[in-house]
DNA sequence: TCCCAGGCAAGGC
DNA sequence: GCCTTGCATGGG
């Protein structure tokens, strides 16, 4: 076991790890305890920084993108609006982690039409089941591990009607897809060939793009993003249009702006 | 009881 | 191509 320590006025764990992006993190008494693949992490606060406890190092410095300079990015687009300087003084906080890409496809097919609580529920549940025992808890499950299982089992984690998607999607994904292909394409060719999964469309392949590929230039346009466009400018717009004004307003960094604007909204007036 | 949640697939036009 | 509809589940 060992430590790493971040001191940065934009890093902390509470924005990063509860904008919306990751799925598998528990509040603990001093911190959170952070999971992804088969690795965990604890992180709290001592002597003026933040900690990092984990017996991967490598893997969670990259994870939360340490050796980025989030403060040019925020400055930048606090000068964009108002509204957007508002949203960063609340998020500053947030980096856009490095996740890993096949967890990040499920747990994004999983999100669509859901609230949080229950995709996390989902999730958890899933990794209970077949999951590896980790340190202090389970390993997300392999494309193997999942390609194995029925129908049934994503219907008694509670996945509804998405269970099907799971099913088709991890069979493929096992079958005759090369996750690691999108690695090199580009934006575009990446998205269409992520649409081509069953339960993933433009929203999700976003999110994909953003969390697990470092795409900068992809706008996830939900619910909530919906009603900040539509209370800020007009109603009706299609989905694809509000992406195309928000990418061509913040170039590469659409996806952090997204974050920023996603969880200033959420966690308004609670 | 109804409404909503990090949307998507399928079908009609 | 664009628009509408149905959709499992759990929490408010």
């Amino acid at each position: 076991m060992a430590v790493f320590l971040i001191k940065d006025d934009y890093f902390n764990p509470t924005d990063t790890l509860t904008c919306g992006q990751i799925f598998r993190y528990f509040e603990t008494d001093r911190g959170f305890l952070v999971f992804s693949q088969d690795k965990s992490a604890q992180i709290y606060y001592a002597n003026d920084c933040w900690t990092v406890e984990t017996d991967d190092i490598d893997y969670f410095k990259n994870f939360f993108d340490v050796d980025t300079d989030y403060s040019v990015f925020a400055n930048a687009l606090s000068n964009t609006s108002d509204l957007m300087q508002k949203a960063v003084q609340k998020g500053k906080g947030i980096r856009i982690l490095k996740q890993d890409l096949f967890e990040t496809i499920i747990s994004f097919i999983i999100s669509a039409n859901n609230n949080i609580k229950r995709i996390q529920l989902i999730i958890n549940r899933m990794c209970e089941r077949i999951g590896k025992p980790i340190k202090d808890g389970y390993a997300f499950p392999t494309i193997q591990d999942l390609a194995n299982q029925d129908v049934s089992f994503f219907e008694e984690i509670g996945a509804g009607y998405r269970a099907d998607y799971l099913y088709e999607t991890c069979k493929q994904l096992y079958n005759d897809f090369d996750i690691d292909a999108l690695k090199n394409m580009d934006t575009q060719t990446a998205r269409q060939a992520l649409c081509k999964l069953k339960g993933v469309g433009p929203k999700v392949a976003d999110c994909i793009l953003l969390f697990a590929l470092g795409r900068g230039d992809v706008f996830p346009v939900d619910t909530w993003i919906k009603k900040i466009y539509h209370d800020a400018f007009e109603t009706g717009l299609p989905d694809d249009k509000i992406h195309a004004f928000f990418v061509d307003k913040f170039k590469d960094l659409s996806g952090l702006a997204q974050q920023y604007l996603f969880y200033f909204y959420r966690t308004m007036d609670k």
